[in-house]
DNA sequence: TGGAGAAAGACTCGTACTGAGAACAACCTG
DNA sequence: CAGGTTGTTCTCAGTACGAGTCTTTCTCCA
């Protein structure tokens, strides 16, 4: 159940709710903390701010903030965040995948009080630079490549993940981001969100590069091209093909745009995951 | 970040702590609930308790409360509600699987004031009978067969689950439950927890059964076979066989206990689902 | 201007996995 | 004891997948 309470009375339920306390009640903060990934030149980066203001000022964290009691719902939240801190109306939200990816409540996560964040995952198209809001010293698309010395490329080490300048991220948002590059590369495995990070209209290899680049390995080219037009639903022809070809030669290549699925079957696998299993 | 918030003011973070007030901030609060599955006669059934007061009281609802704020996590907040309301101590409770589920936040979910609930999902073998605690009139592990005339059987229909008596559940607790029994069935296909519904040992037709019920629908049990003895770390034999067969005939089972993959690989997929895919 | 190099896309081949069904022995109930 | 049920293994055809080849088209650079 929601609560488990001692009413004050049992009296009838609506004179119960008139005198009913909210404050009553110990004080658990909800925030909301948005992992927002795009793709830059084929890289992967990630939507950090800089804190303004205590605790860990200065250092950069995970966009986010207070949910606004009786306002809003956890994803309406999440999206107002994320929209305050990309600068990016509401209209342009609409190509960005938001879902939620897990909470966090572990009670000394913030040194002020009990906060549980409820964390989101975005998956985002080519954004402009965002703003930095009034309540962050800065924000900035950051890299995810091999540049953190304590994970691996791509493997996403739970701890050490670090902001533009080298940092650690605030509180415990290494973890989080590491949960959610987690989630976004199975996610790829099965569903056809991979498109979310592309335009609207796109090339196979361009939805090649997106799985090549967060899964961090190479694809067997023929074979992606032939598993992604044998799935029913991922990707549709638009008919045209790509004014240009790639920089360095080729024919030009069709375009596609995504499908109607919302599940690949068969499932895209990542290649021998051996280790993942025990 | 885990907070977006204007500090009183730019002092040492120190002092910054020790001038923060907690009570400043919007009352959300936060609660865990528990979708508890577990098989009893090859029936899957939820644990619901029964509410002592308002609000919806008298209605079934997902056992849960509020997280003791400072003291727990929401992990530790999950398993403390589970074992309150099973009675069952925290040695039995080590082989519960116990994962997080998500977060619910309407604002209006709960009518007493905004209330974020933490969902979790455990999947339990077969228990005694649950105890109910002191805020909960009743306790009960309720059969999910497809006596709910709203959901088809098997199919978790979000709304209209119902009650030992057929009464809708409290707050938007049937939304979770079909959400816990859409996370089950996925979970089924790509874990071993399926090993978790069942004793130390095993036959291969109770791990089937256990499919079975869960997805609601018959396997083939040649191929069930098969698949399961080629994944890698899914059961290990014990070299036992079961003392008697079935009831209904057959050659004694050869006993199994699982083994230690964390994944299955390759999965184990539902047959069929092509209308899941748009 | 004419390769060299690279990429798009179609194709081939051998292997692995899957669903459907058959076969057979062990065991229950009546 | 007979008939039905179950556990387990096997066969067979269809599908999916990894790796590789081949052709064509394009860009870059000597």
């Amino acid at each position: 159940m929601s609560s488990q309470d001692q009413p004050p009375q049992a009296q009838s339920e609506q004179a119960w709710l008139a005198a009913y306390d909210p404050r009553a009640f110990p004080p658990v903060a909800v925030t909301v903390d948005v992992v927002a990934l795009t793709l830059r030149q084929d890289r992967l980066h990630v939507l950090l701010v800089q804190r303004a203001g205590p605790p860990f000022q200065g250092r950069w964290a995970l966009p986010g903030g207070f949910v606004r009691a009786g306002e809003e719902g956890l994803d309406q939240a999440a999206a107002r965040e994320l929209a305050e801190e990309t600068g990016v109306d509401t209209a342009a939200l609409r190509r960005v995948h938001l879902e939620q990816l897990g909470s966090y409540g572990a009670p000394a996560r913030d040194p002020r009080m009990h906060i549980v964040s409820v964390a989101y995952l975005a998956f985002a198209p080519d954004l402009p630079d965002p703003q930095a809001g009034t309540d962050a010293a800065a924000a900035a698309w950051v890299p995810l490549d091999g540049t953190d010395p304590t994970a691996g490329p791509h493997r996403g080490g739970p701890s050490g993940r670090t902001g533009p300048a080298g940092h650690p991220l605030a509180f415990d948002h290494a973890a989080i981001l590491a949960d959610a590059l987690d989630r976004a590369r199975s996610k790829l495995e099965y569903t056809p969100l991979a498109t979310a990070f592309l335009g609207s209209e796109f090339t196979i290899s361009e939805l090649r590069s997106v799985y090549e680049e967060i899964w961090g390995e190479k694809l067997h080219a023929g074979n992606f091209h032939r598993k992604v037009l044998s799935v029913p639903g991922f990707v549709e022809s638009t008919g045209g093909t790509a004014t240009r070809a790639g920089s360095r030669g080729g024919p030009r290549a069709r375009l596609y745009r995504a499908g109607d699925a919302r599940l690949l079957h068969p499932a895209l696998l990542r290649p021998d995951r051996e280790e993942a299993v025990r």
